[in-house]
DNA sequence: ATAGTTTAACTAAACGGTTAGTATAAATTA
DNA sequence: TAATTTATACTAACCGTTTAGTTAAACTAT
């Protein structure tokens, strides 16, 4: 009673749109949009250029489909996640986690939303507005309970949302900074700070920033 | 005696390269180095685009200097404020406030450093590279010397600029974000959240997260 | 001082490479 | 048979860069 029967085609265009989104979202955050050439991005889908165009449409097209596929989930994520906690406590150790988590594993996701917020966000499509509404409003929830029960500080949940994804975004693209322009590992003490269980470190000092002593 | 005389041309020529170059960092910060339009930077500074190329030379050597132009300085700035300082708590709190009041009254700062860290500094000029290293350098000192004197808990350098530079950066971002596409200020909160005087809460809540009660 | 010369600042227009997007016909696959 | 994919060729617009020439300030010799 499928909507849709699995048919091979089917299956097949699944499979050809993945690949050409998943081509999209590398070469997007490595070149950002006025830099991708659609030249490069059916290259590395191993795809004709027009086949881009028959099953997406323009670049545009292109890559409002590859945030929305980048940004759609990850509030999904923390909300299930969250639902098994019960002390705010644990709520914002979760809530830290599951947002360094999705940064950590999506490699092309942190890139991409930099140059978002750089941009102010031209190019967001109102999908992805929705996912940033949600994740706030469950933070902002979990903050204002920890609050009532005097564990936590006062706080302004935007400040400590911002700061736990500043935080992981700077520091996933700084892994990847390249040696030649920004040799960042002569910097005392650098190595041994990239060594750590970097999420461990950075729920420990939110941890601080918010929770009473 | 002077080794260049104040001519009307020496003028002139100042006059017109600084028109120049505070276009382009308002048309990188908006675009990016790939979408900014050597037409707009010109049309912009009023002025010819081959005057640009005059002055200058080419898109890429236009962009280092305006990154040289927005990063020289901020160290400079830091470590001048931070000769006034005695404990590290102080220098620390002098630390965060440089950073933040840099990136808060220079308006093309957070767009371009964001950019810049997404690119993995693609693009930087070796001068920036030391900018920063310097800047590293001096939080590493304060963070040690607290840490010995048993005023601060035991943490990692980079991470507690990152977590200053970027929630500045971001904040400031937000701020600058048009409400079309990422209403943010419809979400709880959110408009006392920006009535409040934002450097002062950075700074408290970097310093919890640092200090010891 | 001034006429003549040089040089720096600037411009209008064009050039040439690049790139998003299209057209079409043929091949493939279910 | 219909939907998908490819190969190839194309174009129209865009955009960084160059060129050839103009203007006026600065300099020099008289």
């Amino acid at each position: 009673m499928e909507a849709r029967p699995e048919t091979q085609k089917v299956r097949q265009r699944i499979e050809t749109e993945k690949r050409i989104l998943d081509a999209a979202a590398a070469i997007f955050s490595e070149e950002g949009f006025a830099g991708a050439r659609m030249d490069a991005i059916a290259k590395r889908a191993s795809v004709n250029k027009a086949t881009i165009y028959y099953h997406i449409g323009n670049k545009e097209a292109l890559y409002s489909r590859v945030l929305h596929d980048v940004f759609s989930g990850t509030a999904d994520t923390i909300a299930g996640n969250l639902a098994s906690a019960t002390s705010p406590e644990e709520k914002l150790r979760i809530y830290v986690r599951s947002l360094i988590n999705t940064i950590e594993t999506n490699p092309h996701v942190p890139r991409i939303m930099m140059r978002e917020m750089a941009t102010g966000g031209n190019h967001l499509p109102d999908e992805a507005v929705g996912d940033f509404a949600r994740m706030f409003s469950m933070l902002s929830d979990l903050l204002e309970e920890g609050t009532k029960t005097d564990t936590f500080y006062e706080t302004f949940p935007p400040l400590i949302h911002l700061m736990t994804v500043g935080t992981a975004i700077l520091l996933k693209n700084l892994r990847n900074l390249s040696g030649r322009h920004f040799d960042i590992r002569e910097v005392r003490g650098f190595e041994k700070f990239l060594s750590k269980n970097m999420p461990d470190e950075i729920e420990k000092v939110i941890l601080r920033a918010v929770k009473k002593p």
